[in-house]
DNA sequence: TAGATTGTTAATCGATTAACAATC
DNA sequence: TAGATTGTTAATCGATTAACAATC
């Protein structure tokens, strides 16, 4: 067992890509790769394959290769552990709706607890079979139910305006899809940010820029 | 004008950041702003700052700082021109509708024209004024109106099949939510993966990392 | 002028790639 | 044994950070 602490963000990035490539590997009912044949699938070198998987103790045999089946067992119980993580949703809008559902149906490792918004017009109603709480049960609901994650689809402000208190009632993840940097501010806490806002930003600019040149 | 084509992708990612904060320091009034004033707001260092805006030609005034208006005007011309890109959505489920509203509502520089669908059940109704048309009509839209960029909400499979299409109709970028490696495949588009399912992985494999640590 | 802060060059750091001994 | 392929160490590459001269 390693030091898991020390693995560097760029490996824990591609662990679940490669985890991807295996499930299609072992569905297609293939039990054997080759870092070098992994490497070519991927779209990278078959010396970042190994070092990535020596981070964790390598999982291969010399002069083999690697077991498919092993493989992805290894790197599933990397990213999974036997609990799923308790998991709650903060705002209730378009794209919160949306991520429930995606987090209900295509998604291992996480459990949905709870929905909390502030639209006295939501309160009440049912997402995903869960009822929507008013945000001022959170405090209530996290110290029955010790929640791990939250997944926050709510604007700046309100991200803002919640974190400290989330923190403080021991949530440890945070799924971001709000504009506040949490990660700045809370440095001990585990932030997964998904802006679509730059994302569309950082891709205007690369599509501009091609047009500039042709 | 500096030739935009070696401005690294790290630096690419960082514009957005940039581009928000100037915004929020815009609405506040502030007309004056440090490198290292920058950084510390955005939790980096006053060098990544001055390199980043070198890349362009540097937008500063020895011994004074930033002009806030400056700045926030030459970020915005860099990440959208005075055109938006004419961007079609494929894929109108849960994910698909809630992306079409946040495009319409939450962001600069697309414009949305069309959405496209294999479901019979959805095809001719609405969605954000646009009325939902069948996959089979894609080539001839594009022919007639030559949108730039693709937003794929849409399963891999279907996603890896559309690819070769799209690319040869002229669409230079993708907004892509499938876990269909278009990058790895078609190395001249430009391509912004949103993967929401791996971003999840990450994220449970540090928080699942932490509580061993504990 | 003195203080401040940029633009830019140099040093450091970390991640990726290459090389090769170990071993199946 | 010979060929293949890993695990691991060394070399390279690129990005970040530090330093400092230029200049407002």
């Amino acid at each position: 067992m390693p030091a898991q602490g020390k693995v560097s963000l760029p490996v824990i990035k591609r662990l679940p890509k490669y985890y991807r490539y295996l499930s299609e590997m072992k569905q297609k009912g293939i039990t054997k790769v080759s870092s070098s044949e992994l490497a070519r699938i991927m779209g990278t070198t078959a010396s970042q394959v190994r070092q990535d998987f020596n981070c964790f103790g390598g999982f291969g045999q010399q002069g083999i290769g690697y077991e498919v089946n092993r493989l992805h067992t290894e790197i599933g119980s990397l990213l999974f552990k036997e609990d799923s993580l308790k998991t709650i949703l903060i705002g209730t809008g378009r794209l919160g709706k949306a991520i429930s559902s995606y987090l209900n149906n295509d998604t291992r490792g996480y459990r949905l607890l709870a929905a909390f918004d502030v639209q006295e017009d939501v309160i009440g109603t049912q997402l995903c079979g869960m009822t929507i709480q008013h945000i001022d049960q959170l405090k209530e609901f996290c110290k029955s139910h010790n929640p791990d994650v939250a997944v926050l689809c709510v604007p700046k402000l309100s991200a803002k305006e919640l974190a400290p208190t989330l923190v403080e009632l021991g949530i440890k993840g945070f799924w971001n899809f709000s504009h506040y940097d949490l990660a700045v501010e809370y440095p001990n806490i585990m932030v997964e940010n998904v802006h679509l806002g730059d994302s569309l930003m950082s891709l205007s600019y690369r599509v501009n820029s091609l047009e500039h040149q042709q």
